[in-house]
DNA sequence: GCCAACGTTGGC
DNA sequence: GCCAACGTTGGC
């Protein structure tokens, strides 16, 4: 299994509506290397659900229970998105700040590149984030 | 509100 | 194909 993590702006979309939903598209990825991840997923892998701009924190894990397929906000047909249900929510979340503070973490894809919305966690940053939140 | 880091667009 | 100008994301 693999792990990612996946980025929103809570005033457009936040942990509280996929709650409620359950099973959302993951939609309105409009980058290229965001895409290439997404295209990576396979059914069963776990992401991180992350607040950006607003709360700079993680704030609970989603699955992905359907792989990739074309994004049907998407006009040029280039892009893609995955369905993602929220399995549970974090007993604590782990800010960035405290993220930046860790050493295991200090290579994340999400610290080096700030502006990548869905970007790969390793096992190793997985089991650390974890740990920072309680579980 | 500012700015760094990118990505994209368009002139040449 | 290069690069300047511009737009967007997201942290601070």
């Amino acid at each position: 299994m693999n792990y990612w993590l996946i980025k929103s702006e809570p005033f457009k979309w936040s942990w509280d509506q996929q709650v409620k939903k359950k099973t959302t598209a993951w939609d309105g990825v409009r980058n290229h290397q965001a895409a290439a991840n997404l295209r990576a997923m396979k059914k069963g892998d776990r992401c991180f659900f992350y607040h950006s701009n607003e709360g700079k924190e993680i704030v609970g894990i989603v699955e992905i229970v359907k792989e990739f397929y074309p994004d049907p906000s998407d006009e040029t047909g280039k892009f893609v998105v995955v369905d993602v249900k929220a399995v549970e929510k974090l007993p604590r979340p782990v800010m960035l700040t405290e993220m930046k503070q860790t050493k295991t973490l200090a290579n994340m894809a999400l610290l080096r590149q700030s502006r990548l919305s869905v970007c790969p966690v390793s096992p190793e940053e997985w089991a650390a984030i974890n740990r920072l939140s309680g579980l």
